[in-house]
DNA sequence: AGGTCGTTTCTATAATTCTAGAAATGTATG
DNA sequence: CATACATTTCTAGAATTATAGAAACGACCT
């Protein structure tokens, strides 16, 4: 089934760095800006700079968190939108569900132990 | 919370042998027996040697599968109990209720991009 | 066009993890 | 007690993965 593909997203998430990546990701993505008429819109994800900047404690390794970000998309859990000068990465919402429908799955199969 | 725990577990689900192991082990907690008397009872886990047979195909590499074996166990997602001369082997409900829970909740955080 | 900035790719090295044989441990059975 | 069996630990080697510097790329600005 996906198996393989629950499997690839487990793996890119048991990398600590990777994880940190992800929890900020989603911290971010629940910051939501309110426009002039009053109506409510999610924010940009960030640049790949803010993410390093936030994982790595503002040390300037980019490479290596542009290595992460990469595995992090190969999973297809994070996706990486080049916006001008900038990357915008985001969680992928789908990803997400995936995860928690198969979790959830193993959760009731596991229950008639 | 316990992110930490959370990634533990996502590492030890990356590797492709363990997350057969786990897989084995959800199919295997499914089956039942029901008694004389018609009560339903959950058979025992399989031992560390079925689990080997089913997962590397008949191979004898028992090293190996003990590896494994050990590193679910640390991370929690599998107990391993003696039984006798055998070790027999069970999924951990609490840690995949925690999986469950985990990714349930990143699903609802994602929710507002 | 030239320069700067954000990011990726390339490269080599360091670190971690997987694999499987061999020996060791523990447990039942004859 | 000796033997067979199930499993673990020890060991070394193979394979994979992470890290970070350097160079390269592409986009913006003047």
């Amino acid at each position: 089934m996906d198996h393989k593909e629950i499997a690839a997203m487990c793996k890119a998430l048991g990398d600590p760095t990777r994880a940190r990546i992800v929890q900020f990701l989603l911290d971010c993505c629940c910051e939501v800006e309110v426009g002039e008429g009053g109506e409510v819109r999610s924010t940009e994800g960030p640049t790949a700079g803010q993410v390093c900047c936030h994982v790595t404690g503002s040390e300037t390794v980019t490479s290596t968190i542009s290595f992460h970000l990469k595995e992090l998309r190969n999973a297809g859990l994070v996706s990486v939108e080049k916006r001008g000068k900038y990357m915008e990465c985001k969680i992928n919402r789908d990803a997400v569900a995936k995860l928690a429908d198969f979790f959830n799955d193993a959760k009731t199969r596991s229950g008639c132990c």
